[in-house]
DNA sequence: AAGCATTGTAATCGATGCTTACATTCACGA
DNA sequence: TCGTGAATGTAAGCATCGATTACAATGCTT
């Protein structure tokens, strides 16, 4: 149903070396996988990169995995559960990309490390754009335990927040309501994201979108700053 | 296939009265429907409100109009054409919303006026978010034809971005870049309302978030503003 | 080595999108 | 008025999907 044409990859042929824990391998496959869980989600993963989440289907990773189309339910209660780890892994590389980033940023500068993160934010959304979509909604995972992906999450979060509390105490930032800059910070910068991502911006290269990614970051920092000369 | 739990709605039973333009009522359903199309699409916007796009299903709009599973085909290539009917169709009361609002805001206030729009922006997208979300994501209808809604939703970009003119022209926007503004702008909005939709905001009511939604709007607004005594 | 829990397979169910062949009705011209 | 072609509905069927159940193979612990 409304699936992606089937890319009939990975025929099932020869089985990979296994991970450490599997003993013999007496015939071509061995009957367990070895790391059929951590395999699945690499699949759904690649599935979510070509296709975004639409694309994926139990089957279809299950295929890429070379087993059979039950298989994936001893380790996902349902679709939902083997994309909600697909989310997981997308947070983790999204995450470390963020701290990444703040770690180049000047350390003394809290509005520069803004910007540093807030593009490294931008630059991710857009070169991964079917992943970070996958992360963003909430409703897949967030009522139902999977910390990591929140937990994760609330560390970006409180990432900016505390880098913006240190620019307020700096004496940089020009109003008293912090919680809505912050607020307005993620809005902005989660909308211009989502926008790329949603095609709101057609016929624009990634060389347009990272520049105009900029100017905005650079506009709502002018935006929030103690008054000065301005631009 | 991730179907919505069947409400089994709406039995099929005596046909409602047709549209004019058809003729005898012989016996109890007439083979020719009447108006099929437009039944179908008020179908399916009303499953997107119950169970967001996902929920949608050509099957499920077919058997709530009461006709056979395949008779929709007749009137919509694929379900995604489906989709982007109801898309112009949310796209067509959206931007009605949107010229209510600022019918009614003061006429000489540009600013004013961009407030007031930006808040019916707000308050149709967190009280319609499974429509709000089927307009948004222009990758449904934006590359296969559907001027409509392309063509509505420009409607509302220009309005916005005639309304910063106004105020740019009258001297009321403290910087020069009147492009970047305008897709600031949008950003911000766009981004709060998906981040209300997508969850981000958990336990938040409405009333929350639209008391938000106007502080953020009067952040942008004093963000952006020619300079004087800030808040 | 025995036995149990884990993890795979086979077979199946109900649902979906979509297509093809056929049936019915409408609209319009002779 | 009466046909006849176009429009629009139905029936049946295909391939795919998520999910479940019964069964088989393996690994681990004792």
């Amino acid at each position: 149903m409304r699936r992606v044409p089937r890319p009939s990859g990975s025929k099932r042929g020869q089985a990979k070396p296994r991970a450490p824990g599997a003993r013999r391998a007496p015939a071509g496959r061995p009957y367990h996988h070895g790391d059929l869980r951590r395999v699945l989600v690499e699949a759904a993963f690649e599935l979510v990169g070509e296709g975004g989440a639409e694309a994926v289907s139990v089957r279809e990773a299950a295929r890429r995995a070379g087993v059979s189309p039950a298989a994936p339910f001893r380790h996902f209660a349902s679709r939902d559960a083997l994309l909600a780890a697909v989310a997981e892994e997308a947070q983790r590389r999204f995450r470390a990309e963020i701290d990444r980033a703040l770690e180049q940023a000047p350390a003394g500068d809290p509005l520069q490390q803004f910007r540093c993160v807030g593009l490294a934010y931008l630059r991710w959304a857009m070169r991964n754009p079917t992943h970070f979509e996958v992360i963003s909604s909430r409703r897949l995972f967030d009522h139902d335990g999977s910390a990591a992906v929140s937990s994760d999450n609330a560390g970006v979060i409180g990432l900016t927040e505390r880098i913006l509390q240190e620019a307020h105490a700096g004496g940089q930032i020009g109003t008293s309501d912090l919680k809505q800059v912050l607020i307005a910070g993620r809005a902005l910068v989660y909308g211009y994201a989502r926008m790329a991502i949603d095609g709101h911006f057609p016929r624009w290269g990634v060389a347009d979108g990272e520049a105009t990614a900029e100017a905005i970051l650079d506009l709502f920092m002018s935006g929030i700053a103690r008054r000065s000369g301005h631009s």
